[in-house]
RNA sequence: GUGGAUGUAGCUCAGCUGGUAGAGCUCCGGAUUGUGGUUCCGGCGGCCGCGGGUUCAAGUCCCGUCAUCCACCCCA
């Protein structure tokens, strides 16, 4: 047996980097003020296909999509931004002070070939902040990502920034592109040709090197965006210049989702394989009310957990060893009584205490303590017992002494704690 | 969905032109009695992914299948 393709378990010492990321991330949202929110695992299949859009790839095949007994149609979350909006709709939470401020560290499913950094089930810490059409916000959003990757290490990060446009210039841009297009239709690559007709933005991820030289003189939306866009663009940029963070201006930048409008930002890291990117996201000024709200502004992103990990990896940071204060060293059968409710009582004033439930030998036994990275091993045997103490060992100095029973907790609560 | 590579002890791998399996690490024990981190010695541990086929004989050749990895694609 083993788990369903494109899962993993996540061992203990895989745990470690894990818990860094997700408790650096919770710092610094929360630091912005966003507050956790929790989403169910699966939703209705159509809150997705009017939010991601009939036309992307996740919609078309990569759902997982299943009847419930009672013959709704259910779907296990391929992205976090449409359950967070419909819960937003959901409990009237334009009637709070906006922008609604919210973050969120889920698992997400999507039928897809596992691959370096890419899984059926993975994990991502997002953020969306609903209902505001300020820049600063977008630039706001944007810097938080940064400061997370920045604060823990993530190496050789770069931004890409674009628009999409909205309703007022990007239909007639793409009608502009389609004509592009169908010009030199018979010079694109089959796949190219599909996306003409069904979502012409797409022929810019093509990684066809014809391809790619026929569409560098193509339009470009980045050059047809209506005033207020530009106006808006702009002012973005001018706040990531504020805060120095560094970005190209893709204009070749086509998220996978239809309802990102105006600003969209993919950040990479160069160290990754194939799926390098780590994190991505833009503004959303119409997906509200596409789930049913009033017309609504938004922004936010998502993150990887899998890919910042690998990246991390790459560059040697690791996560923090749990701790062992005190390992119980236990040579006889009338010391396993004394050890267990002096363990029981240190655990109760928080010293992170062991001891050995596998028959070792004294030496095995001091080994397992070694292992642990033990600050004190306390032996108790037959001498011990018959005395009424126990034997203290400083596992850093190698000294050691004998301390009587019922000091023992104190004896050892003032050394951890320095 | 397409292409390529790989599948041998818990982990990393070796096993040449076919003759029923090895190393290192880990784990347990020992090197004079109840004591760690080095060293030495010993031990535990393998349906050689699974199913067929060829052969006197297959981990080793052939076919299939499943899985993993990498790339396309897509995206976190």
């Amino acid at each position: 047996m083993q788990g369903p393709k494109g899962t993993y378990d996540v061992l203990p010492g895989d745990q470690l980097l894990r818990r860094k990321v997700i408790e650096q991330a919770e710092a610094i949202f929360g630091a912005a003020v966003y507050g956790r929110i929790n989403t169910p695992a699966f939703e209705e299949t159509e809150l997705f296909v009017r939010g991601v859009g009939k036309s992307s790839d996740i919609v078309r095949k990569e759902m997982y999509t299943f009847e419930d007994k009672g013959g709704r149609s259910l779907t296990l979350k391929p992205e976090g931004t449409a359950p967070v909006v419909r819960a937003y709709v959901q409990h009237g939470m334009h009637k709070l002070p906006q922008p609604v401020k919210l973050w969120y560290y889920e698992r997400m499913y999507r039928f897809e070939r596992p691959q370096a950094g890419r899984f059926r089930e993975h994990y991502q810490l997002g953020a969306e902040a609903i209902g505001s059409s300020e820049p600063a916000l977008d630039a706001e959003l944007i810097m938080m990502l940064s400061e997370l990757y920045e604060s823990l290490g993530v190496p050789e990060v770069e931004l890409r920034l674009s628009s999409m446009g909205d309703s007022s210039c990007r239909p007639a841009y793409i009608e502009k592109l389609k004509g592009y297009l169908e010009g030199i239709s018979g010079e694109l690559c089959h796949d190219c040709q599909e996306r003409t007709k069904l979502n012409p933005l797409r022929v810019f991820d093509c990684k066809n090197s014809a391809c790619a030289s026929l569409l560098a003189d193509a339009p470009k939306l980045i050059d047809n965006l209506c005033d207020s866009c530009q106006e808006h663009f702009d002012a973005v940029r001018g706040f990531l210049d504020l805060f120095d963070r560094n970005y190209r201006i893709d204009g070749t930048l086509v998220r996978g989702f239809d309802y990102y409008t105006r600003t969209t930002f993919e950040y990479e890291c160069a160290r990754l394989g194939a799926q390098k990117g780590i994190g991505g996201g833009g503004r959303y000024d119409n997906l509200v009310e596409e789930v049913g709200g009033q017309p609504t502004p938004a922004a936010g992103f998502g993150t990887g957990l899998e890919r910042i990990v690998l990246a991390l990896e790459s560059a040697g940071v690791t996560g923090q060893e749990m701790g062992v204060d005190v390992f119980f060293i236990i040579l006889s059968s009338e010391a396993r009584e004394a050890a267990a409710l002096a363990m029981h009582r240190m655990r109760g004033v928080g010293i992170a205490a062991d001891a050995d439930y596998a028959g070792r030998s004294a030496k095995g036994q001091m080994k397992q303590a070694n292992r642990l990275n033990a600050r004190f091993a306390v032996i108790i045997g037959e001498d011990e017992i018959a005395l009424g103490v126990a034997t203290v060992k400083d596992m850093g100095t190698s000294g050691q002494e004998q301390v009587k029973m019922d000091v023992l907790l104190d004896y050892l609560q003032e050394r951890v704690n320095s």
